[in-house]
DNA sequence: TGACATCTATCTACTAGTAGGTAGAATAGA
DNA sequence: TCTATTCTACCTACTAGTAGATAGATGTCA
C-alpha cells in the first residue's frame, strides 16, 4: 500500500492529541487505532511498544519547540518582544483552548513514565530554560529592561509560572486563567525601561 | 471485629501516598489492597467506587490545608513570615522529597478525573489562592512590603509558580529545584520594606 | 441468662472489559 | 516474486466492580 509514512504520521498525530489531553497513562493503543482507522496490532508495526510511540511524540514536540524558538529569534530582535511572543506561543492559538504544554503535563506523570520518555521531557524543560535565560540575559545586558532576580532565576520562575498557569487553566477549563497569571508574572519579573 | 475505622484510615492513607506519587490513573485497588493487607473486594466495602476513595482523599487533603493555614495565621502575625511559612509548607519536610502537592498533581489529570474529584481539586486551588490573596493584601495594606502586582494577581502567580516548581523538582527528582524557583519567585513578587 | 437476630468486616470466586503485546496469514505494490 | 504493510486471532495480565458466604461482635427480648 505504501502508506507507511502516512500512517506513521497519523499515528503520531493522534497520539500527540491524546497525550496532550489525557497524559501518558490515560491513553491507549485502542484510542489511537480508532482515530487512525486501523487495528491496534498495526500500531505495533510502526511503534513496537507504547514507550517508543510516546518517546517519538515527545522528541518531535521538542524539535518543534527548538524550531519555534529559532523562528522567534529570527523574526524578533527585541528581547522583550521575544518574551511576549514566547508567552503567547505557550498560550496557544484561538482554537487550542485551554492551552497545555505536552511536556508540562508529562512532568506530572514522571514517576510512572518510561525512562526514555522522561529523558525527552527533561530535555524539553531544559531547552526552554536555556532559551529563556539567554533572552533574559540579553535584555538585561543591553539595558532594555531590568530583572527582579538573576536571568537564570527569572528563566526558571517564568517557566514554572507558565506551567502552573496552564495547569490552572486546564483545571478550571478556562483559558483566560492562563493570561491572568502570565501577564502579572511577566510584570513582576521584567521591568521595562 | 470493629476495625472499620482503622481499616478505612489505612486505606485512605495508602491511597493518599499512591495518588501523590502516581496520580489518579496510575494507581489501582490492587495497589491499595497490597499495602493495607486486605483483598481488593474489601476496599469496595469502605469505598464503593474508586471515585469515592479519591474524592475522600482529596477532601481530607483539602481540610488539612485549611487547618494548616489556620495554624499559620494563629502562630505568625507578620504577613511576610506567613508567606515564607506557606512556601516551606508546600516544600514539605526533610523526609518528603521531592515535594508535591496532591491537588497540583491531580490538576494535570483533570480531563480524565471523575467530576466529584475535580470539584475538590478546584476547591483546594481556590482555598489556597484566597488565603494568599488575604495575606498579601494585609502585607501591602499595612505597608510591611510592596507588591509588584495587585494582591490577587500576586496570589495567582505565587500559587502557579510554586506548582510549577514542584513539578520541576519531580521531573528532575531533585528537591533543591523547588527552592531554586520558590525563592526568586518570592523576591520578584514581594519587596520587603 | 440464653436464644435469636442483626451488623460489621472480611473473604473467595467471579464478571465483563481493557491493557499492551505477539504470531502468522493476507494483501498489495514494485 | 519480494517486501512492506495491515490484518485476524490470540495471549497474558490487569482493571473496577459484584455476588454470596462467613466469622465474630453486638443488640434485643422473653
Amino acid at each position: 500500500m505504501e502508506q507507511r509514512a502516512n500512517t506513521t504520521e497519523r499515528i503520531l498525530e493522534s497520539a500527540y492529541e491524546l497525550m496532550q489531553t489525557r497524559g501518558y497513562n490515560a491513553f491507549s493503543y485502542a484510542d489511537v487505532a480508532e482515530r487512525v482507522g486501523i487495528r491496534t496490532a498495526s500500531i505495533h508495526y510502526h511503534f513496537p511498544a507504547k514507550a517508543d510511540l510516546a518517546r517519538e511524540v515527545c522528541a518531535r514536540y521538542r524539535s518543534a519547540l527548538v524550531e519555534a524558538l529559532a523562528t522567534i529569534d529570527r523574526e524578533l530582535a527585541d528581547p522583550a518582544d521575544r518574551l511576549h511572543r514566547f508567552v503567547a506561543l505557550q498560550g496557544g492559538g484561538i482554537d487550542r483552548r485551554p492551552p497545555m504544554c505536552l511536556c508540562a503535563l508529562l512532568a506530572a506523570e514522571c514517576p510512572t513514565l518510561p525512562e526514555e520518555v522522561n529523558v525527552e521531557v527533561r530535555g524539553f524543560l531544559s531547552d526552554q530554560e536555556a532559551w529563556l535565560t539567554r533572552v533574559l540575559s540579553e535584555g538585561a545586558a543591553t539595558g532594555l529592561f531590568s530583572l527582579a532576580v538573576t536571568p537564570d532565576e527569572a528563566a526558571r520562575v517564568l517557566r514554572a509560572g507558565l506551567e502552573g498557569a496552564m495547569l490552572a487553566a486546564r483545571a478550571y477549563d478556562d483559558r483566560k486563567r492562563y493570561d491572568a497569571i502570565a501577564q502579572p508574572l511577566l510584570t513582576a519579573l521584567v521591568r521595562s525601561k
